[in-house]
DNA sequence: CGCTTAACGCAACTGGAGTCCCGTTATGAA
DNA sequence: TTCATAACGGGACTCCAGTTGCGTTAAGCG
């Protein structure tokens, strides 16, 4: 009759519960990252992090539920942004971190694996969206910053250029599957530089 | 003994095979459009066909069988694209396409679920770059058409023009969730209009 | 330090997705 | 029109992802 208790890990987060919760998530996202978002069942998590199936099945129920709380994580792990105080240095500079997330071994596969399962449900979608707010909150002072030296015209939705920047590696990365490199990235910073300072993101 | 028998379809492709084939493809897209790519089964799609589940296990034998062959039949029924003559206006066109395909109530819903599906199968990946690769073939001329009347510099990269124009459209799509509208559709093309014509992709 | 109970984990169970067998339908060719 | 067989369809069967029940461990509090 204890209807108070809340989801699983709640109440009592420490050691046990809290080493459980480290083993689970890194085994997921070797899994994810090997296997892909569909090859991969919660059994077989809780087989690799060393655990107990029914642990895995009663703490994050579903992939996209496991999927949401590895995204809550690495959301409070994001990188500071640079500041040069150029607007181009520091748009090549969020590209090339773009560019290394989504090539890297371990990180790229699992952004896909995460992509895909937004795409099909919306727990893991409003996570995902959570989480792009969170970089995209980081990155935006440098355009307001190119805004104030008058670098770019004023009223630049500086969102929209951090989207813009983003969006044709994120293309490559999921729908094209053209070469993503340095190039790509170079590319990308340098088109929307040009598009901003022509004032299309006004 | 029969050894040189194809899959199944290849044969005797008339007929009934020929009523069962569009049926499934019909159902199939309904079936992806309201659950997403993870919630379906071939059982499923077969029942809302009025088709045999055996069938459609023999026939197309995993969802990404079944979603590379929606792929192929997409990628025939592709729409010509814009002749004005002007690069803007070609470039809105093309934005203004690709913006009520990933809204269409039918074709938005399958499109994500394609994607995703794609992420974590290599044959559903092949599929989806060989549909782009069409895509891009059917526009790319708008793009060497101005380049040949002097409104962008020589050496323009006609195919990283039109994947620049997409990737805003997809990456709102799948990834940041941000509103996708005209106003979203004008800017794309602008921006890369304005990109091109700076010489962002020689 | 001892008690309460949250959280874990093993093992047995269940339901449904995917497979298999075999009889039926109807295509395509002679 | 007839025939051989490609392709379909119903239904029984299998196998395993996900659930349930219950005993065990250890977190947190006094």
């Amino acid at each position: 009759m204890n209807e108070v208790t809340g989801a699983p890990g709640t109440s009592r987060p420490g050691g046990r519960t809290a080493r459980v919760r480290e083993a689970v998530l890194r085994a997921a996202g070797d899994a994810f990252a090997d296997k892909g978002i569909g090859g991969v069942d919660l059994g077989e998590v809780a087989r690799r992090a060393g655990v107990g199936k029914t642990t895995v099945y009663r703490r994050w129920g579903t992939v996209p539920g496991l999927v949401a709380d590895m995204l809550a994580e690495m959301a409070e792990s994001s990188l500071p942004r640079a500041r040069t105080g150029d607007l181009d240095a520091d748009l090549a500079a969020l590209a090339s971190l773009i560019l290394a997330t989504l090539t890297d071994a371990r990180q790229g596969p699992l952004f896909k694996a995460v992509i895909a399962a937004a795409a099909s449900d919306a727990q893991t979608a409003a996570a995902l969206h959570r989480f792009y707010r969170v970089r995209i909150d980081e990155w935006s002072p440098c355009v307001d910053e190119a805004v104030a030296r008058g670098d770019l015209p004023a009223g630049t939705d500086a969102d929209e250029v951090i989207r813009a920047l983003s969006a044709p590696l994120y293309y490559r990365f999921l729908v094209s599957g053209d070469p993503l490199d340095e190039a790509a990235a170079a590319r990308a910073a340098a088109a929307t530089a040009a598009a901003a300072r022509a004032g299309a993101y006004t």
